[in-house]
DNA sequence: CAAATATAGTTATGTCAATTAACTATTAAT
DNA sequence: ATTAATAGTTAATTGACATAACTATATTTG
């Protein structure tokens, strides 16, 4: 069952002519995202960082932590606990396997790319979930456009 | 003089396999916007939701403290330190002006009207800079397609 | 009307995430 | 060789945020 979400219902503001702001407008949309996503992912006891990075060290096998952290957009300390807790439930794996003895290369596990797999419908059905109000061409052009955002 | 911004660069990431998710690009996108946006208005000394509290007020004078942080999506306790701020700064007041003398009637003082144009402006430009990436058509049919995601 | 209950705002407390600083071990540079 | 730099970790600090408790008014109802 699906926590009660201690920020989950944005409810509906008064009039606060921020609406014709792209800021705002995809704050509020990405909150609703967001939700979504961490209420599907807590019936996995995972976080949506956990799954990054589950999905980042499949993309990228034996890429150390510091990679990971950047990637994650995170600090080095903060990326001991997650792979500590993705470790302990067998998900990824830290090997020394590299020529400098001080790095560990990060793998995922059997059943960690299993999981992922599992973890990768959860979005896609999530992403459907949270914007019904969207045509698939919709969806295809809101994608699209944000990519352009972002990547500028 | 902008500070350095302490969640400021987004490095680009590993291929991460993430890249069709809806949910993925508008973290990525609005993390930009965001950002943007905390670099201008600390020129002023002023966070994101100050400058929504500032425009909520305008929009809805006369307000109580609850409406204010149920706008803000926030706690009760958190509208404290954000009018004391605002009230400190002479932007907005506190008025005992209900029947109910439990409550205040919020409002924006005639310099706090003054600083919000500003800010609405600053606003915008924030927006046009972290899109610069797109013609209006498209920061159109962007903030179309995103009102119809978080207004569903 | 009196007592009980509810509400607006505030204060106090606890929790948790995230940044920073400092430590260990290895490696690279001079 | 000594020094400096790097990968990862631990420890300590900060800050956001939620929850609970307090005050003062307001409402309800017996």
């Amino acid at each position: 069952m699906a926590k009660p979400s201690p920020l989950a219902d944005m409810p509906p503001p008064l009039d606060s002519a921020l609406d014709d702001l792209i800021g705002y407008a995809i704050r509020r949309a990405q909150l609703k995202l967001f939700q979504n996503l961490i209420g599907r992912l807590a019936e996995h006891d995972l976080r949506p960082a956990q799954f990054s990075a589950l999905a980042i060290i499949e993309q990228n096998p034996g890429l150390m932590q510091t990679d990971l952290a950047r990637a994650l957009a995170i600090e080095p300390p903060q990326v001991v606990p997650l792979l500590n807790k993705l470790e302990s439930r067998a998900l990824a794996v830290r090997l020394r396997c590299k020529p400098d003895k001080r790095s560990y290369g990060i793998f995922l596990s059997k059943s960690g790319e299993t999981l992922l797999k599992t973890l990768k419908d959860i979005a896609a059905q999530s992403d459907l979930d949270a914007t019904a109000a969207l045509d698939s061409e919709e969806r295809a052009t809101l994608l699209r456009l944000l990519k352009k955002v972002y990547q500028d």
